[in-house]
DNA sequence: AGGACCAAGTGGTACTACCAGTTGTTTTTC
DNA sequence: GAAAAACAACTGGTAGTACCACTTGGTCCT
């Protein structure tokens, strides 16, 4: 895990994930202090500064005034930032979240056909359609949103749900502009779309899965116009 | 785009979000010195550069010794970097990185099929597995991974490669634990299986590279004793 | 016990000084 | 006059010190 960088600050960096894969830093936990850090690394308060605002811009570690330096809960909501910043820089990228979405969430769905649907799981995303159908097209969204979400919770994979939140979150912001697009009849068909798959799910219908996800994504690409 | 932040050093980066919104910073352009920089907002150089440390662990800026900081051309590339950390902090299990790893090279050979592939990628990816019958077992892995680079290289979703290089890293680490357990034959088995999805995309056969996939990833999952 | 207080430790900011690269200009050299 | 060497004026990188602002845990007093 060792970067070569010839920064003396990667040394503070180094000596931290080192750490971590001994297993003495683990989530929430605290990281030692700045002034021990520096004598520990041999570098000055300056540079294990520059570090740890390296870190705190990635996102693992988050700093409190007069308290400590703590490894981050949750690392994966900065990922979500720097998509959003290759967003402002990369104006082709709407279609590569669209299209990582879209084949992720489906690869996904392969994995739950397998084991198919509690009765439980069922009845939670029919309220979830049920709430579609009376939505705004403000709510719609959030919908649309938690559904994708309870999809990814199937998984039980905590690192898939890690790199999928962020190209959500990316994908909501686009959200609006598709509903945007909508009248009340497309988002019935939409509320139809979304029933598709789960009737796929619980068949172990691979099918209607796949049509499912064809006809969603059609829809957010004419919105999207790309 | 303003943070409400009470920090000093996010004055610096209110400073050059307000450059950016106005124009004054494109891609690949260069930003304020620094001395300058903490000049202009009123704050420290210590400050200024804590902000700059943020922003080039975001990957949205770059540092040149002696030169000065620009606006990154790369942002995707500290993407990497960030799921790297988290690999490291939240003590992935192996099951769930070999099992993202499948569904996301599954995923991308679905959006290859639908191209196929050009007479020029069947000869390199045949010279890798080639390469890989007289391979030792540590060349191997190598050749195992330069197939599967290749392999991501062919969709041209560079969020894809973003997303997939570092679970490639890590997924590489356990390659010789895999390999470890093989014999001259077994590795011989895995070369056919290789070249099965090859064989698969220039078909255009979706059951042989799912053949391929389920086999390539039996054989890893019973390497690891999964 | 309960509350007020205090002291030690922590991150946050600033200033200064110097090192180490880069870059464009000037001067030297042929 | 053109090429090469030297220089000067930038740039980011590192270090050290001092102090401020805040948190925390303990002590002391009531």
């Amino acid at each position: 895990m060792s970067n070569q960088t010839n920064s003396e600050y990667q040394k503070a960096i180094d000596y931290l994930y080192q750490m971590a894969s001994d297993g003495q830093l683990i989530v929430g936990s605290k990281i030692p202090s700045e002034r021990e850090l520096a004598q520990k690394t041999g570098i000055s308060r300056n540079s294990t500064r520059e570090a740890i605002s390296i870190l705190r811009g990635i996102g693992i570690v988050e700093s409190r005034h007069g308290s400590g330096n703590y490894v981050s809960k949750d690392p994966g909501s900065s990922i979500s930032m720097m998509i959003k910043a290759m967003l402002a820089l990369k104006s082709t990228s709407k279609a590569e979240i669209i299209q990582v979405r879209k084949v992720i969430s489906y690869s996904v769905c392969e994995l739950i056909m397998d084991r198919g649907l509690t009765k439980e799981e069922v009845a939670d995303f029919q309220s979830i359609l049920d709430g579609m159908i009376t939505a705004s097209k403000e709510e719609f969204a959030e919908y649309d949103r938690s559904f994708h979400r309870k999809l990814m919770l199937l998984t039980d994979n905590t690192l898939f749900r890690t790199l999928m939140e962020p190209i959500g979150e990316a994908y909501l912001e686009l959200i609006p502009e598709v509903i945007g697009h909508t009248d009340a009849d497309s988002r019935k068909a939409l509320v139809d779309i979304h029933a598709l798959l789960i009737s796929g799910l619980v068949d172990h219908d691979r099918e209607k899965c796949k049509a499912y996800f064809e006809k969603h994504y059609g829809f957010v690409e004419d919105g999207l116009e790309l």
